[in-house]
DNA sequence: TTACGCAAAATATCATATATTATTGACATC
DNA sequence: GATGTCAATAATATATGATATTTTGCGTAA
């Protein structure tokens, strides 16, 4: 009868969750804003207890910051955080592109094939100037760099991996800038890299690609 | 007139955040089990909004497993797992050692020493069978990895060993064992090369260190 | 200016109501 | 007789609003 047509019971508690991780990568609540209970409450349309459950696991993961007995705050947003984190993330995907490139199957090559083609007709559109499907854009090179580390074999790396990519995210989004297709023609040359097992070129291409987006972000500071 | 001599307002949710964190660690809440909120709420002495709070967070540690409107579970246990959190600690404690032993000034040398002697001190203790006080022995151990990676100059990174760390902790105190002096001895060795800023031999010594207890930790299982 | 104290606002906690899942047992089917 | 289906019930998780603490802001006095 499929009553549950896509998992129809999306708890309010995940949801909530959702929305305001997005809200923080996106922007949509500036870095270092307070974040109080009664105004989240009206606009999130969850209740207190809710939203400190939400509150609760984005400080876990860092995208918010709690002080006892003073509140939440958006994670404020620094160069050496920045820098941190583009360094973590060369560290940690560099390593699973590693493992992955030594692992994956044919399988692994057909998502990852696909994932690119995906992701190259976005940037051949934010080419020609269409910014309107900027979210879509880096949603597609969220899962092209998913896809290339996806057979590392370890769900444990991939989970830091996730958290960590999505910090990063959240400094791309507030610098607003495309690095025009520099950015499409090294994702191009990494897909090769991986299809012919090169892992040290890959991984080599990977911290490129990445330094080149830090000091392109760090400029706007 | 120091009327918060030391913090004095713990919170409920912090305090029960930190007890049911170390009763995974420790294993006196067992892998798989499941986390009943009335059973937990007479347990700590803390409403469900609390508990589901400290589960909600410990879940975005890794620690708890929550299943959307079927409850929380300690994290299960398994070899695959415990293989994955020991190379993750390679790669990230590797990694920050390296960093620290090329920044770390004096006052770092001075914490490194002394964690070492007071790790030392336990370690004869555990030698000559006195396994009371293997709880402050882990202690020790911890707070000595922590010192030696003190300067590596990147809170994310800390943050995310401090994690994994745990994790792995707790496969050790599942399996109880205590691997004699060998680890001694390795720690000794990992001081001496960090104090000589000879990063390449500490981390190899560390890689050893690390895997020996893998290792011994997988007989077990 | 600094210190004090009161009022207002915000957070932390709790007890309770609602919604969902799991279990039991009767009845039908093979 | 064993197995499968379904409805009623019990158990559990989710969500809310109310209460208790704590912090913050502001006015007043030294």
């Amino acid at each position: 009868m499929l009553k549950n047509a896509q998992r129809a019971t999306a708890t309010v508690g995940s949801t909530t969750h959702e929305r305001i991780k997005h809200d923080i990568i996106f922007g949509l609540l500036a870095p270092g804003a307070k974040l109080k209970l009664s105004a989240l409450k009206e606009h999130y349309g969850a209740s207190v207890s809710i939203l400190r459950e939400t509150l609760n696991s984005l400080a876990s993961e860092g995208f918010v910051i709690a002080e006892e007995q003073r509140g939440f705050f958006v994670a404020p947003v620094s160069r050496e955080d920045i820098e941190e984190i583009a360094n973590l993330r060369v560290l940690l995907e560099g390593h699973a592109l590693k493992l992955s490139i030594e692992r994956g199957d044919a399988d692994w090559e057909g998502h990852l094939v696909a994932a690119h083609h995906k992701l190259h007709l976005m940037e051949v559109r934010m080419q020609a100037g269409d910014v309107s499907i900027r979210e879509t854009w880096k949603r597609r090179d969220w899962e092209f760099h998913q896809a290339l580390i996806q057979a590392c074999d370890s769900k444990n790396l991939l989970a830091l991996h996730s958290i960590i990519f999505d910090k990063y995210l959240r400094y791309q989004m507030l610098v607003l800038t495309f690095r025009g297709d520099e950015a499409a023609i090294e994702h191009k040359a990494i897909l090769d890299a991986a299809l012919s097992r090169d892992s040290a070129t890959a991984q080599n291409i990977l911290e490129t690609h990445i330094l080149a987006g830090l000091r392109h972000a760090l400029m706007a500071f």
